[in-house]
RNA sequence: GCCGGGAUGGUGGAACUGGUAGACGCGCCGGACUCAAAAUCCGGUGUCCGAGAGGAUGUGGGGGUUCAAGUCCCCCUCCCGGCACCA
């Protein structure tokens, strides 16, 4: 045995081993039960960052830790390879896409391998191969002919200048990222998968998944939007061209009371028409169309509005409305029109204070209710008749001033009345909580539930609008205009329309040498891949150039990986049934609700395909913190450049890299492997903090890490810690108290890695294994030979998922057994831990003041005592008697004076 | 703007279910070894007052509940993630 710990050589050899046994093959016909631990994919950028080899190790430490505890594992691996920034680096480089990306994978894999992952090499899945995405086609072909996939039209970010569409981010402050002209909202026909006809399950299923992150989940519900609410129409007639009506969808209408306006969208049919004779209001609708589509950049815009002029009428009421055109409206959310009730919207109450619309109060708090209660009290009281009209608050304004200034004399008690109910409804303005219905006619005094069911039960009487339950979510969106994506396979025939491309015919293939130049999408300009002859009649037709969203590629993958190479199918269905769900998924909480509701979503579509069983892909699911980098950001906190923290050189963004916020990462993790070897790289990264904690990395406390390793090696060198029968329960009875202790300390820290390693904290995991070799290291050979080597291989095991190189190693140079990876788990010995005396502490009113020994099963009374005779205790007392005396056992007794 | 998180020493972080705040590291300070340095080992290290014993104070800010609050409740600030065409 080498005396010096030289990570490159063990580790090569460690690999090298694991390589000749195939110990990552996951076995198809174990008898052990099955554990799929999958991290998420990585788009292949060039090379691992940090947030990478976190994501990674994660996995590896779960995978090597249940594979010990005695399940059959399967870890599998691929690449997200389609995608922008592949033609982003085909534009800044002259290569194609394609060979990009395969040079990429290329190099972050032999990256992947240098870390030691104990994955299963032979299940590699590549988007971007025609292989995988043949199924993707085909399962578009099944479901366009079921109606799940429809073709609709939809905005889209539009360059006029490179006549091209950008993605969200390549807008920055309204303008295109290369040609820097004024991007305009452009709508074109594309093909929607239809979400949201799944939405109730999507937000029902997640009451099924307790392994899920409440966080997640609660992300998703939100997402998914459920609401219950009403439709309203507002009739209009002739005056504004043909009888008509304008409908909205409300959430609250027990505020209808309260509508003082109602607002439409730019794009809304309303809008135009009243746009067509006013020149002014046609530039404000322009205008409102300018600018990108990203939902941030909409609602933080200045809210804006012009009036239209045009008049509706209230159902209930029949007061007349006016009709606004405002930019916070949203044409594809909703109706495209929204009733404005500015004493209960924060949104409406800031338009209606921006251009003096009128704001009337119709939901009273408790307080404001009781305020005006007392007030009418008071005017009765000083022999006046209270006035109980409108609300509206300019009119209740004026009312109270002419309470003040008109009525003769008020009293100090009237006066004071007035004061607190003006102040009160300030306060309140605009107040969104539930409460009692007021000036609402009727419906005065009613709460939220009782106005809901009137207001709803009398709109639908008169057909002016019913209840609806609505969600947020929107169906999805997949028809992208480029080039480096999943082609979509169907077919436009003048004669027969749409035709998806049969079977036999695919995959369509994309084609590979293309050159990218930045302006419109590729594919359109190649009538070789555009060509072709209709599938129905024959005659000539067009092929569809759009490529599928790459979000497509990544909800399916996990399903893949039960059976890569299945070339008679999407999946194979015996192995699927084998390995699916996945039980453990790993990945970055920026994906918490896009990908993961996808992929639950693709899952469902296959079971209904019958491909897969279940409702749902991933039963358990760990949501890893981002990896931060120091990014300076403009106003609307979009990048402008990132600035690595390392070296403070900028990097950047939308460049060659995966156009990520995150992709840069401070510290490179190939330098700290080159430099220190993988372990140390993994134990490092797991030491840092608990996996679900967001951190800046630096590499400060990499010498940390390696220096332990070096210690265990070193340990081991001179201590030669090895055992005939290492983990075997020792009777430690008649041990000396040194070597009690020592046992106690060991297996103490062995309990609590076990516990740390249930909670995923694996940071912990790593102090506890410290904590381990301190003890050891305080050991004399003497006295604790054989706890030594016992502690030894706690310690080994312990760290074998975290550290495997080394763990490997020197089990087996040390002679504990061959592989470490099928060494039984360490579990504490309960016996070891027992303590004959405890330590309490002592407090005085809460604060610490001393502390004191006592036997374990000392009863209440006795420790009682204990503590007032304590003298620390005598002395915060001086003198006087105790009020109370709290003892919580095995912790501490305050005495409270 | 909306939705979801987060804030603890110089620093990464720990603290089971409301019960000793700062485990385990990094850094720093002092010491040993050495011709010297590196490496290694030993000791110290929240802040303030104090020679010391000890005391006060302290978990982003403000309030509250409790014998006891980093932990529970209310309000606020800042930071991070997502917002449907980045992945």
């Amino acid at each position: 045995m080498r005396p010096d710990y030289t990570p490159k050589d063990i580790e090569a050899a460690a690999q090298q081993h694991w390589e000749e046994q195939q110990a990552f093959r996951a076995g198809e016909d174990s008898p052990k039960p099955k554990y799929y631990c999958l991290s998420m994919f990585p788009y292949p950028s060039g090379k691992l960052h940090m947030g990478h080899v976190r994501n990674y190790t994660i996995g590896d430490v779960l995978s090597r830790y249940h594979r010990m505890q005695g399940f059959n594992v399967m870890q599998p691996m691929g690449w997200d390879a389609f995608g922008l920034p592949a033609e982003n680096a085909a534009l800044a480089n002259n290569v194609p896409p394609a060979a990009w990306t395969y040079s990429n994978i290329g190099h972050m894999k032999q990256q992947l391998k240098s870390l030691g992952l104990g994955i299963d090499w032979s299940r590699e899945v590549t988007t971007c191969r025609p292989e995988y995405y043949r199924w993707e086609q085909w399962l578009f072909t099944r479901l366009f002919e079921k109606g799940v996939i429809y073709k609709k039209t939809a905005g889209v970010n539009w360059d006029p200048v490179d006549c091209t569409v950008l993605a969200n981010e390549q807008v920055i402050d309204g303008r295109g990222w290369r040609s820097g002209a004024l991007v305009e909202k452009r709508e074109i026909p594309m093909y929607f998968f239809r979400i949201t006809q799944y939405a109730e399950e999507l937000l029902a299923d997640l009451d099924r998944l307790p392994g899920w992150p409440e966080q997640v989940k609660t992300m998703q519900r939100n997402w998914v939007g459920k609401s219950y609410g009403c439709e309203v129409e507002f009739p209009y007639g002739t005056a504004i061209g043909k009888e008509g009506a304008l409908k909205v969808y409300t959430t609250r209408p027990d505020t209808l009371m309260g509508a003082t306006y109602v607002a439409v969208a730019a794009e809304h049919p309303l809008a135009a028409q009243a746009a067509a004779g006013n020149k002014e209001l046609a530039a404000f609708v322009a205008e409102c169309k300018r600018g990108g589509t990203a939902e941030a950049d909409v609602a933080t815009m200045e809210k804006k509005g012009m009036d239209t002029g045009l008049f509706v009428r209230h159902p209930l009421n029949g007061v007349n409305l006016p009709v606004w055109v405002a930019n916070y409206v949203l044409m594809g959310y909703g109706e495209g029109a929204v009733m404005a009730v500015p004493a209960h919207d924060e949104r409406d109450y800031e338009f209606a204070e921006k251009y003096g619309l009128p704001v009337k109060h119709v939901i009273a708090s408790p307080d404001l209710l009781n305020k005006w209660k007392k007030l009418e009290a008071q005017l009765l009281a000083d022999g006046h008749e209270p006035d109980r009209n409108d609300l509206d608050q300019a009119g209740m304004i004026a009312y109270l001033s002419h309470v003040l200034s008109d009525l003769p004399a008020p009293s100090d008690a009237l006066i004071e009345a007035v004061h607190e109910f003006a102040g009160q409804m300030e306060i309140e303005s605009p107040n969104t909580e539930y409460g009692t219905l007021v000036c609402s006619g009727e419906y005065s005094g009613m709460d939220f539930q009782q106005a809901f069911d009137a207001i709803a039960a009398d709109l639908q009487a008169q057909g002016m609008g019913k209840k609806r339950t609505q969600f947020r979510l929107r169906d999805w969106g997949i028809s992208r205009q480029r080039y480096w994506g999943c082609p979509i396979p169907i077919i436009h025939c003048p004669a027969c329309g749409d035709v998806p491309v049969p079977d036999e015919q695919l995959p369509v293939v994309l084609p590979e040498n293309v050159t990218v130049t930045g302006t419109g999408s590729p594919l359109a300009k190649m009538p070789e891949f555009y060509r072709c002859a209709c599938p129905k009649c024959g005659g000539e037709a067009r092929r569809e150039t759009d490529t599928m969203d790459t979000f497509v590629e990544s909800s399916w993958y996990y399903a893949r990986y039960a059976s890569p190479a299945c070339s008679s199918g999407m999946v194979d269905k015996i192995a699927a049934q084998r390995w699916l769900p996945v039980d453990q998924y790993i990945g970055g909480i920026e994906h918490a609700i896009l990908h993961l509701l996808y992929a639950r979503f693709f899952h469902k579509l296959m079971r209904d395909e019958g491909l897969v069983q279940g409702d749902e892909p991933f039963i358990n699911l760990l949501t890893q913190g981002m990896a931060d980098v120091e990014v300076e950001t403009d106003a609307k906190g979009r990048p402008l450049g990132a600035k690595l923290r390392a070296d403070g050189l900028p990097v950047a963004i939308g460049g060659t890299e995966k156009m990520s916020k995150s992709k840069n990462n401070g510290v490179d993790p190939q330098a700290i492997i080159d430099k220190y070897g993988a372990d140390t790289a993994r134990l490092f990264i797991m030491f840092a903090a608990p996996p679900d904690q967001q951190l800046e990395w630096s590499d400060s406390g990499v010498e940390g890490a390696y220096r332990f390793l070096r210690r265990i090696w070193h340990f081991a060198h001179t201590r030669r810690p090895a055992g005939a029968n290492p983990g075997l329960a020792r009777d430690l009875s008649d041990a000396a108290q040194p070597e009690k202790e020592r046992c106690r300390e060991i297996h103490s820290a062995l309990k609590q890695a076990n516990n740390d390693f249930g909670k995923h904290q694996f940071n912990t995991v790593v102090s506890a294994s410290m904590k381990i070799l301190n003890t050891l290291e305080k050991c004399s050979d003497t006295d604790s030979g054989p706890a030594i080597a016992d502690g030894f291989s706690i310690l080994l095991r312990l760290l074998s998922p975290i550290t495997p190189h080394i763990a490997q190693t020197l089990w087996q140079e040390l002679g504990y057994g061959d592989d470490i990876l099928a060494a039984p788990w360490p579990e504490a010995d309960e016996a070891a831990l027992e303590q004959d005396e405890i330590e309490l502490v002592i407090q005085v009113n809460g604060k610490l003041r001393g502390s004191l020994r006592a036997a374990k099963d000392a009863d209440q009374a006795m420790l009682e005592n204990l503590a007032l005779a304590h003298p620390a205790v005598q002395k915060q007392l001086a003198g006087g008697a105790a009020k109370k005396i709290v003892v919580v056992p095995g912790r501490l007794i305050n005495v409270v004076a």
